[in-house]
DNA sequence: GATGAATGAGGGTTCATTCAT
DNA sequence: TATGAATGAACCCTCATTCAT
């Protein structure tokens, strides 16, 4: 979040006049702040929902006044819509751009769902897609928005991919190519047990994950 | 909805007089109200989230005036609450007293897999499903009596199923038995996706839960 | 504004249920609260203009919670509209029916002289008719609504009886005729100045209506 | 509105000095930026009124920033006091120093009506007079403002000349003499109209102050 | 039991004013 | 002097809950 700082402070560092500093201390701010406001509004959300958490909370948890919102976000359901997309948008390409026809389709896998576990579940970003996933039907342009960056995206690749590996050989059943809302499934459930259960039972993701893939590629070879 | 009838009238057998048959009525009308308002409540917070659905939209669906649901109901809370008790509690003797052990493992998957598409995701029981994943972390006490009431009777015999699959030799691996989340998370997938995504790209529900039981067991043989 | 009473109690007179009287009054309840409403928002509109009048004002002064009064208005614009409307609309009728060819047009002119003054400038439309000279600008619909109700119903009325005063000889020119305007712009001053000078400089304005007619009509004859 | 641009040319004329022609263009500069800011003042005070205009829109209109205009004008009320005189203040004169003795009666209530169509009719100062009208009842400073400075002013000189008329036969009644407000009441009408009504129905001010012209003192002689 | 008018606390949003830069 | 980000009081409107009938 002040990750910022070093940045502009290498852009700026031969410049070295007080109006620029002043300037760029001004963009720091404004960026510092506009990530403090996402970052309490992301708890409050998370905490209770859109609809009953209350923007005065969000300023207060964020350290400013409850007007100074409005610098930044139109309104509740517009700082609701760039949170998402913020924490959101980042995450596709890692997908995207991976290497998977290089890889075995089971390594394939692991990497999906290491990646899930390291960059999803064990972060913030875990609480935004259960924010989608209770949101989104009341917010279509959610969903949709969801729908165009994320799934589209990624759902073909991996599709793509297990389809490449019926033709290899590399799967017996084209049942996963036809349905890959299957590999992911697991994904989905640990969120929401998460959420909603781990209270009373945990359950360990990594884990999860990992026999989901012996389920479908067979025991995992020596580590 | 409507059994409550029969029920009643079993009390009122031997009585027979106007003044019962009032009372009886009475008692129907009562029981039938208290049904409107549970199903008009469930449209309500179906379509807009328990915080944003309005008690007046309940009572005008339901055809009562706003006091009357306070007859029936202590608070909005309330009503939410022994909505969601009225629609899960039905489902769990199914799998409870079904004679899992008589049948191969995979005819269990598929008697489960077909018991969620018709008694779930084909009724208003999907919009309930939907509703506790999208409000139960904001209403501990609704996680808690799902998990109490549906997780912990159900798992547990699925799990002892899988279990004895894995001794008789029916499963090669353990994974399932570990991990029967895995053999519903596809259930999960199901509403989520068919609430967010579905107008986007429809998904055949019935297909992927067979295609996810093709992938735990194999080839499905002939029908 | 209570006279109601009479009206409904005249109607339920050979009824007496207690049901009965109970809506009776339910209704006259109603009647008056809305009554009660419009005053206090005449009171606050015209003490601070339509912006800044408070709806925690015009509640207090009804005598009423702040949520009752948008049980009987849609919001504080359509209270507004619905002020002047209920103020403005019974006023018409009284040029339009009145027997305007068989007076002398100088009674004529009398006449809607002291209509304006008995039933406008003595009372609260006087009030009625400066907001909406002073806020007509910002509500197209309220000047609209106001050219349609009074002016394109009287302003013609007036105009027919100057012309008729014309062809009959009883007036010399027809600029009268031309602009009807002119034979109530002394109206207009007369609310315009007992609202901003009256303190500094009181002004007879039924004195003034009559040196009014004196000049349009020469001098009047004995009382 | 560049008018104040003489006036400090004028006391900084012997100076020339560089830092001096830096001092005068800054006086400039501020006497301008006030300038600009009044008549944004007055077009975002016209279409909105003074409690709905915002110092945002006035600011944006005067290519200044927000916190700009406190260092001119104390607040938004003393930015519209300051307007109004600054627009009320330059007509006076032209009344007050006429030669109304020397001309006829009809001659001198044509010159005012001429000035009245010529400087305040056809340009901002109908707004401003609207301003007035519309918020004097609740800034009783500004009613008292300009009962001072005009009506105090002018009545007065008005009434003096129509008495004189009255001596001379000019007049055979003293009707106007005592109410020159009869005199005026058709400007009144025509700002209120035109702000009100035009978009309905046109009306032509030059020829209704000629038509009050002639009935007030007989037919116009040849032009 | 049933009604629905009434309540009033609560929350989103606006905007005049301030002040650090 | 000029800026414009920040403030926070104010206000409209909603809606769960109550209660007289």
């Amino acid at each position: 979040m002040a990750r910022s700082t070093a940045t502009t402070g290498g852009q700026a560092r031969r410049i070295g006049k007080g109006v620029d500093r002043a300037r760029q201390q001004r963009g720091e701010l404004k960026s510092e702040r506009r990530a403090a406001i996402l970052a309490a509004a992301l708890d409050e959300f998370s905490a209770r929902g859109f609809a009953s958490a209350r923007l005065d909370d969000v300023a207060a948890r964020a350290g400013v006044a409850k007007g100074t919102i409005y610098l930044y976000f139109r309104d509740k359901e517009s700082l609701f819509q760039e949170l998402v997309r913020a924490m959101v948008s980042p995450i596709v390409g890692a997908i995207e751009t991976a290497p998977l026809r290089d890889l075995p389709i089971r390594a394939v896998a692991e990497m999906i769902a290491a990646v899930f576990v390291r960059e999803i579940f064990a972060t913030r970003r875990k609480d935004v897609l259960r924010l989608i996933i209770a949101e989104g039907p009341r917010f279509p342009k959610l969903a949709e928005f969801y729908y165009r960056e994320v799934i589209s995206r990624v759902l073909p690749v991996i599709r793509a991919r297990l389809e490449l590996a019926v033709e290899r050989g590399e799967l017996a059943r084209d049942a996963l190519a036809r349905f890959p809302q299957l590999l992911v499934a697991p994904a989905l459930m640990a969120i929401v047990w998460s959420s909603l259960f781990d209270r009373f039972q945990h359950l360990d993701v990594a884990e999860l994950m990992r026999a989901h893939i012996d389920l479908l590629f067979g025991e995992r070879s020596a580590p």
